[in-house]
DNA sequence: CCGGACAGTTTTTTT
DNA sequence: AACTGTCCGG
């Protein structure tokens, strides 16, 4: 954004006292007032290196270190923007001797469902919580500080009953965690939170370090973030940005109300309050102020666009995703001219991550460059993990994980076999390895040296092939590239054999990306973690053009601003999402899911859906209702729960029925039976 | 015990 | 698309 700071903003970031909360709304100037407050600070004097940022998402850590690196001075760019996780995790890693963790592997959370999968063992699904609920509810009972009961309570109602056996699976899992010397990304902010209470070398070596935080979106800042937080504020000076509003992370333990009580916790901070918008025409706002004003809670916002009036926004439905794919691109494509309308000034947005299947493979099949945030990620593929197997059981011989991965690939090798391999490996090794717990003094080098090679080969059901590859890798195993190459060359066959009816050729264009990003990497460690902390995604590692087209999901989309918003799957079901449905907090935040989204958008808003859904749409907008089940569904307040948009007045959005024909371009990707109605019928029929 | 084949289900959101 | 559950032959 190209203006000058106005006077709210500037007193904010020119704030002269120690500790500050800035309240502010969607467009207001949230991230300028950010970089505007480290260029502040820096020109009265302090040091730019002891400036940290701190973000929620890794995007938004982007972007502000990517503001504040167009800063004129060079100077301003010794400013560090990350997220928590990923600023812990410098931490941890820079000062082993304070936090008392020296050897270990970070795992993702697919690496903790497994290895919630391995110890929940084989009861049936429905009749025990899956993996994912498991982790959902520990790492819940964490991020907000509240007992495993409490969480089991809330997050799994059905299940407490079984609360002593998911108790036992619990500690189970931080066994087979400390046995495996993993560290998972509650792990990362919990260490740091207890080493602050603890000691005072902590903070020291913190305060060492940084004099002022900025934290941005500061309205999802959990419990166990304020962990961090609170015994750090008598000795760094705290700048918080946030808006209540646009809390969308309650699921991984923020509430949106605790920035209401940041008084409270910081007892000499100064409030300011940023109103005026200046990202969006009216129109676009008037929408966003109506959703919020329909909610039970007073958020207490009224945002008023500075740019004045625009373009109304349009209400689109289709008959289907394909169609409503189709059409979103259809606009996009036509509407695109090279220099005065490029394709970066799209974004289109959805509630979820497969949701944008279909968009995807339409902008792929008509070659448009896109980006898709919050996609799958690299490391996360199931074919890139194969291969990283190797790699990670070679840095770290306790992972069991990556051990299990790696023997299942050879054929022969189960689910029985693989286990007891490793189980024996893992002895051996702890054997060699005896009195040096976690947190010991021994740099991570010796270990790697210790590697239980030699004991591996006479494993009876080794597969042969496998004791070869572990060599070759171990050979090269400070150069990563080298390393990846080394087990491709030795496992391709296998891989191509699994995988060769799914992808094949994409999952094998993955790995030169691997390669290519560990080019120059000495760590295998390093290099994996930095990619779990802030991971690429496999759109991105492509040689992408950079003007293209930005496909997200809205909690990754914080932040964000484009001219033109689509956003998806506007329908019931989706706003809020059905699986919301009852819980009254939930759908909150759903409704400011939605607002988040709205409020993405400067010039043009469009929001597209499918007149098909799970739950009928003409049941919640018609009168006669014919079903019985629909008794509950009568009361208007009770639709409102199951579509925010089912009373939206008709004075705020242009609507229209399955799209509009196109006389050019009649692909479909749906089926033919898709795109011969070229009826636009505008109307209150619908709505 | 392993793996292939098949059918059915199931997808919130992020670090 | 990926994961689960089940059945069966080697």
């Amino acid at each position: 954004m190209a203006y000058e700071l106005n006077a709210a903003q500037k007193r904010a970031a020119e704030s002269q006292s120690r500790n500050s909360l800035v309240l502010a709304g969607a467009g207001t100037g949230k991230t300028s007032t950010i970089v505007a407050r480290a260029h502040h600070l820096i020109n009265s004097g302090v040091e730019p290196s002891r400036i940290q940022v701190l973000t929620f998402t890794r995007r938004s850590a982007l972007d502000i270190q990517r503001r504040v690196s167009n800063e004129a001075s060079s100077s301003v760019k010794k400013v560090r923007a990350s997220t928590f996780h990923a600023w812990c995790h410098s931490l941890i890693r820079s000062n082993p001797q304070v936090f008392g963790y020296r050897e270990w592997s970070l795992v993702d959370g697919s690496d903790q469902q497994s290895l919630f999968a391995l110890v929940r063992g084989k009861r049936k699904r429905g009749t025990f919580p899956t993996a994912k609920d498991l982790q959902g509810a520990y790492s819940f009972a964490r991020n907000t500080r509240v007992s495993l009961k409490e969480a089991v309570e809330f997050k799994l109602p059905d299940f407490i009953d079984d609360f002593a056996v998911i108790a036992a699976i619990c500690v189970e899992y931080q066994k087979r965690k400390a046995s495996g010397k993993y560290l998972d990304y509650d792990d990362l902010l919990e260490i740091v939170g207890t080493r602050l209470e603890q000691s005072g070398e902590a903070k020291s070596a913190i305060a060492s370090q940084v004099d002022h935080l900025l934290v941005d979106e500061a309205q999802d800042t959990n419990p166990l973030q304020w962990t961090i937080l609170r015994p750090l504020v008598d000795s760094i000076s705290l700048f918080a940005v946030g808006d209540d509003a646009q809390s969308i992370y309650g699921f991984r333990g923020a509430d949106f109300a605790s920035i209401h009580e940041f008084k409270d916790r910081v007892s000499d901070a100064e409030v300011f309050r940023l109103q005026d918008n200046y990202r969006s025409t009216q129109e676009i706002l008037d929408v966003s102020n109506w959703l919020l004003a329909q909610s039970t809670f007073n958020y207490d916002k009224e945002l008023r666009a500075v740019r004045g009036k625009g373009l109304l926004p349009r209400y689109e439905l289709f008959r289907n995703q394909y169609d409503e794919a189709e059409t979103i691109v259809d606009e996009i494509q036509d509407k695109h001219r090279p220099e005065t309308n490029p394709w970066n000034d799209n974004l289109i947005l959805c509630r979820t991550n497969y949701q944008a299947r279909p968009i995807e493979a339409e902008l792929l099949e008509r070659k448009i460059p896109y980006q898709f945030i919050g996609g799958t990620k690299l490391l996360e593929s199931a074919h890139v993990k194969d291969l990283l197997a190797v790699l990670r059981v070679i840095a770290n011989p306790f992972d069991e994980l990556g051990w299990a991965r790696f023997l299942l690939m050879y054929p022969g090798v189960g689910e029985v076999r693989s286990s007891k391999i490793v189980d024996s490996v893992l002895r051996v090794a702890g054997k060699n390895d005896e009195g040096d717990d976690i947190g010991g003094s021994e740099p991570p080098e010796v270990a790697s040296r210790r590697y239980p090679l030699g004991n591996l080969a006479h494993h009876p059901l080794m597969p042969g092939a496998a004791v070869e590859v572990l060599e070759a890798v171990w050979e090269v195993r400070f150069d990563v590239a080298g390393a990846i190459t080394t087990a491709l060359r030795h496992l391709e066959g296998l891989l191509e054999n699994r995988y060769q009816h799914e992808h094949w050729d994409a999952r094998k264009r993955d790995f030169d990306s691997l390669i290519m990003l560990a080019e120059g990497r000495s760590s295998i460690l390093e290099f994996v973690e930095e990619y779990l902390i802030d991971p690429v995604h496999i759109s991105q590692v492509r040689p992408s053009e950079s003007d293209c087209v930005i496909i997200s999901t809205i909690h990754s989309a914080k932040g964000m601003e484009a001219k033109r918003v689509f956003v998806t799957g506007v329908q019931p079901g989706n706003y809020p999402h059905e699986r919301s449905v009852g819980r009254l907090n939930d759908i909150e935040e759903e409704r400011r899911v939605l607002y988040v989204a709205l409020t993405r958008a400067q010039n043009e808003l469009i929001l597209t859906g499918q007149l098909r859904s799970s739950l009928s749409y003409g049941s919640i907008n018609t009168e006669d209702t014919d079903s019985k089940d629909q008794d509950a569904l009568s009361d208007a307040s009770y639709a409102n729960l199951l579509f925010f948009l089912a009373e939206l007045p008709k004075k705020f959005v242009v609507r229209s029925v399955e799209g509009y024909s196109r006389a050019s371009s009649p692909r479909s990707l749906g089926g033919a039976q898709t795109k011969d109605a070229p009826t636009l019928r505008l109307g209150p029929e619908v709505v």
